[in-house]
Parts: structure tokens; C-alpha cells; sequence
DNA sequence: AAGATGCTTGCACACAAGTGCAATTCCATC
DNA sequence: GATGGAATTGCACTTGTGTGCAAGCATCTT
């Protein structure tokens, strides 16, 4: 019956048991500083005795806390866990601690998150989804805090800046299938108006009718598997249903294959082509195969590293990355 | 040119702006302490100029720190990704932060994960994948810390544990297949040995042989769709490949029908009867509509929270959660 | 008006670390 | 053996917070 909560054990006991200074077990745990190979000795063991481990939260008082914060909503989309993967992984090589705050989109919550990322002194935010107001930027960095947004093109001044080359995308995809023989296009997107679908769906509509192609635009939903099938559903509902589609994210995408060939029994590549976004892992499965455009995430993940471990503060600013095409059989071979 | 970090605003800082005692800053933050409503209104006015925020590492000194470490393999699994997505919510809900430890399921990442998360003081650790080693665990209670393990069945001493009913799963899945009348069973599992896919297995096979029905077993790699992929490629290239299988989990479950369907033209579930486990979103899509068992993931994530936010540590123990049936179109209908 | 009561407030300490400074110890050299 | 110099050690202060204690002040009661 452990009726009172056991304290974690501090340096001072480690000091008492040693037989030493506190001073000695705090040099001990500090790189380059001077202990004599017996004191040392001796308090290795006690720690190891007593199972000792240095408080890191009072570590941070003084200085960085290393602890960085990513902000995310919707955490279980394919993309959202591989980037937290990927980030989380990195960031932990590179010595720093990650605390996850799931949140909603709305200002509201991530007016909330914002406030925690302050409360535990984190030394940097990462948002992977949801914008932060202008004025909250302000706050974090007025307390020294660095700011990261991915895939959030919005022009905020202060904070550091990944995104895809959406304008490459937009163009690429369109001239695949236009390669392709396509002529009744159509693009696919969600109602979650985010700035870098926004864009990529710009730049397709732009590129399609320059070169006299119309296009039919559809957005059904959010970001899911469940939008791009009803999309499909109303786009072939209709008379003439396109032949050539870009969605702007892969789980549409999917959606969007899978009513295509069960609801209206279309067969892709021959009836339809169909280009995505992001390479999530599903898209190689074997009953999709859809051609797609990869999201660097190895080199994103590095790039923060790099910023936010850099010993001097690095000057935020925007930092395009190039997505790569991923060639499957979502699209005729004429295309290649 | 900001050259020199600006520090964060402290409780002094706001103080001396309002014109009060520090302990006065403090008590307007800490709910049911004595201030007038005079030094309060200053104090907040002074607060929200200077962009102040309480220092939860501070506070987290004397009291809880109210971290909880999540300590993971695998993040991009899709299961993980929903357990990881309610355990953050929930926890943030009951006023926890978390922090995301990714590491690989090895004995010296586990230990090094561990040892990370008594360094932030955290005031439990959750393990979603790999098992720390007894004396590990020693060390955290010893240092006043919860232990909550998830799917991982080691009988270990000393901290919660919560599992789904896996004798059910297995016992219910043979009948299912039975009941659709298939004959040459088949069971495919991972070479990561979980302590839970044993289970699901060890039950499976032994009610089946006691049916009088032999079970072909097959593993041919980590729980990934690769892996079911490939399970079924060898299944079926034997002479009398199987007509139900249950698979211990849904991603294996949706390689294998892929590879049964693209590789050997098979058409369930007239050929082939499949069964999975866990219920990930992509067992839903079109082209899959696969039969399943669904991991209470809420009702799990309510019980961490139960636990963990609890005002009296409660006594560890084993909660056994029951999985639910989701019927879907990979068994034939007799089955019902 | 005097005393009692209750609300505020500030001081000082606790929490667990790192570190500058001065004192001490140790060793080698003259 | 004395002296110089380097290495080690401990004291005391710092970080930002919460809180017990006692003093201060206003209000109420008799």
C-alpha cells in the first residue's frame, strides 16, 4: 500500500549517498566539466543505486528546454502520420523531445495549442496543420520561440516556411494527361480550403484552359477517402464524365478510383486516367497503382532538423522542395 | 537583427509591471487562491501586454509535471495512428500533455525511451509497441511513475495492462469461416512475435484441429501488407491453396486479398473466405469490404484516461476489452 | 470606540538543476 | 621543504514557480 506518490530521487540524494558535494553530481552529469575520476566513480554508483536521472525540466529552467512542439489535427491521415514519423524520429536524433498536440483547425484550438507550446517552454512549434493568427506568431516570438509551418503556404513573416512545389504539380499533372489523350478533364478537391490544394488546383485550371481544355471542378467533402468517392459519383453521374482526373490528394484519389470502377465499372487506365498527390503507402497497393507525386518527406524532415537544431538562429524564410513523380499504371503508357 | 535570444517573460516581470508582489502574479494563476479583484485586474492587464505564460516546467518542479510519454514503434501502422490520435486527445482533454517517444522495438531503444521519459519527470508512460524489461519498469515505479502497457501481454508486475479479448477473436473467426463453409484453413500472422498475434493464433489453430480441421500457418514477414502479400503468393502456389484464412491483422488481411485476387484471379468470397483484426479505416474501402474485428480503441482510450487522471493511484491490474465484429463482404453470407 | 474577525499581501523557503568564484588539495619543480 | 601552478571541490547564487506563515488592513460586532 504505497498510500503517498514516491518522489523522484534529486541530485542532493545522490550527493548524501555518495558521500560528496551536490555540486559533484551535477558536474558529473555535465559534459567538460571537472571531476576527479574517483568522485565520479562514486557517484556513477550511488545514481546507479538509487536509479537516478537528471531532471530535465529543471535542466530547462535555465536554459533551452529542448522540447519542441508539433501541432497537428486529423493525425490519422496516411500523410500526417509519416510526416509526425518522420519529424519525431529526427528530432529525437537530434536530441530534442517532441510533444504532440492534436488539436482542431478552428483559431479557436489552435489558439489553445499555441498557449501550451508556451506553457512548456517549448523552443520551437512545428504546425503541420491549422494556421496560427498572425498575432499568435507574434507572441512566440516575442518569447524567442521558433516557429515552423509545413504545407501552410500562407505568407506569415516570422516563421520558417516548407512547401511543395505545388505550381510544378499543377502543371505536371495536366500535361500527363494530356500526354495521355485525355480531353474531358476534371480536378478533384476538398472543401477544407487549404493554400496549397487552393494552389495546385490554380495552376491545373490555369495550365488546362490556356491550352483550351476545360475543366469540371468538384470538391465533395474534406480531405478523405469518403469525399473523392462521392465525387466520382456526381462527376459520372452526369452525362459526359471526364476521362482524365487530378486529384489533389491521394486519399481522394483512392476514393475517387474505387467508385469509379465499382459504382460506374470503369476500367483505368483504357476509360480513365487518374493522377494524385502525396504518395501515401495505399496508392502502391496493388488495386490501386495510382501515379502520383511524392512529398520529399526524408528531406523536409532534415531541413527542420537542421533549422531547429542549428546553434545560431537561422532566418526564417520559405523553403520550396521539389515533388517527385511517381509513375503507376493509374495513367495510360502513351504518357511516358 | 535579433543576435541575443529574448528570453521568456516571467512571473517577475509582470509583477514589477503591475506594480505587485511576485506571489501576487502567481496566486492570480493558481485557481482558489486569495487576490483581491484589484491586483488581479492588474496583474492579467500586465500579463497580456507582456505576452506572459505560466512555466508548466517550473510548476511541474514541485507538483506533477502532467506529461505522459507515449513510447511507440510503427507510428505510420494505421492501428497505431488511431490509438495515438485518442490517447492524445483524451489525455489533453483530462488536462495531460504527451510526449511522442518513436523508437524501434529493441531492448536498447526501449531503455533509452525510458530513460527519456523519467528525465521529463513525466508522471506515466504509455507503451503502444515494444515491452520494457521488468527492471526497467522497476526503476519508474520506484521513481513514482505509471506503467500502462497496450496489447502487449507480458505478464509484468507492477503496472496496467490492457488487451483485447484475443481467444475470442480467434475462436469467433474459426467459426465465421466454418459456418461459410470453408475446409482448407489458413492463418497468416507476422515474424514479429507479439505476445497478442500468438494468441489470436495459438486459439485459432487449436479450436480448428478440435474441429478436425487442419490449419496451414504462414509468416512471412512484419505485420505490413508486403507481408500478407507474400503469404498469399506462397499459400497459393502450393497445390491446394486455402479457401479461408484468417489473417491476425487487417493489413495483412488486405495484402493477401490483393495478391489472391491480381496474382491467382480469385473472386471473394465464393473462392475465399477472409477474416482480419483491428478494423483500419482501409479495410472499409470499395475494394476490400473486409470482415473484421474492431479494437475498442474509445473505450481504451477513456480507460488510459481513467487511470492516469485518477486523484488515487488505482492498483495495477489486467482489463480484458472485448473487440467487435464487423461484418463486411470478404465471407460468404451463409456465414451469417 | 475597542476588539474580533476575515481578507490580502509580501517575505521567505522549497523544488532540481547549472555555474562563477574562491578556497582547498594535489603534484611537480626548484 | 617551500613555492608555483593546475586540478578539484564546495558555497552560494540563478532559473520560475507554488505556498505556509505572519503581518497589515478593512470591516463588522458589541
Amino acid at each position: 500500500m504505497t498510500e503517498e506518490r514516491r518522489p523522484f530521487v534529486s541530485a542532493r540524494t545522490v550527493a548524501e549517498r555518495a558521500g560528496v558535494s551536490r555540486s559533484a553530481v551535477s558536474r558529473t552529469f555535465t559534459d567538460g566539466a571537472s571531476v576527479s575520476e574517483e568522485t565520479r566513480r562514486k557517484v556513477l554508483e550511488a545514481a546507479g543505486e538509487l536509479g537516478y536521472h537528471v531532471n530535465h525540466l529543471a535542466r530547462g529552467l535555465r536554459e533551452r528546454s529542448n522540447i519542441v512542439c508539433l501541432v497537428v489535427a486529423d493525425m490519422t491521415t496516411p500523410i500526417r502520420a509519416r510526416l509526425i514519423d518522420v519529424l519525431t524520429r529526427k528530432l529525437q536524433a537530434a536530441g530534442k523531445v517532441t510533444m504532440v498536440i492534436n488539436t482542431g483547425t478552428d483559431e479557436q484550438s489552435v489558439a489553445s495549442a499555441m498557449r501550451q507550446t508556451l506553457n512548456y517552454r517549448a523552443d520551437a512549434t512545428v504546425f503541420l496543420s491549422g494556421t496560427p493568427s498572425a498575432k499568435l506568431i507574434e507572441t512566440s516570438l516575442a518569447n524567442g520561440q521558433q516557429v515552423v509551418l509545413i504545407n501552410r503556404d500562407d505568407p506569415l513573416t516570422g516563421c520558417h516556411n516548407l512547401g511543395v512545389d505545388n505550381e510544378m504539380a499543377g502543371r505536371e499533372a495536366f500535361f500527363l494527361l494530356r500526354r495521355a489523350g485525355c480531353t474531358r478533364l476534371a480536378l478533384v478537391t476538398s472543401t477544407a480550403h487549404t493554400a496549397s490544394l487552393i494552389e495546385r488546383e490554380r495552376v491545373f485550371v490555369a495550365v488546362a484552359e490556356a491550352a483550351g481544355l476545360p475543366v469540371a471542378v468538384m470538391a465533395a467533402g474534406p480531405t478523405t477517402y469518403a469525399s473523392g468517392y462521392e465525387s466520382a459519383r456526381r462527376l459520372f453521374g452526369r452525362s459526359d464524365g471526364p476521362d482524365g482526373v487530378f486529384c489533389v490528394t491521394d486519399l481522394l484519389a483512392l476514393g475517387f478510383m474505387d467508385a469509379a470502377r465499382h459504382e460506374f465499372g470503369l476500367t483505368l487506365p483504357d476509360q480513365l486516367c487518374l493522377v494524385g498527390f502525396d504518395d501515401i503507402e495505399e496508392g502502391a497497393w496493388e488495386s490501386y497503382k495510382l501515379t502520383t507525386f511524392a512529398q520529399p518527406f526524408a528531406e523536409m524532415g532534415d531541413h527542420v532538423v537542421d533549422l531547429l537544431a542549428a546553434p545560431v538562429p537561422v532566418i526564417p524564410g520559405r523553403r520550396i522542395f521539389q515533388p517527385v513523380p511517381i509513375w503507376r499504371k493509374s495513367i495510360r503508357a502513351s504518357a511516358l
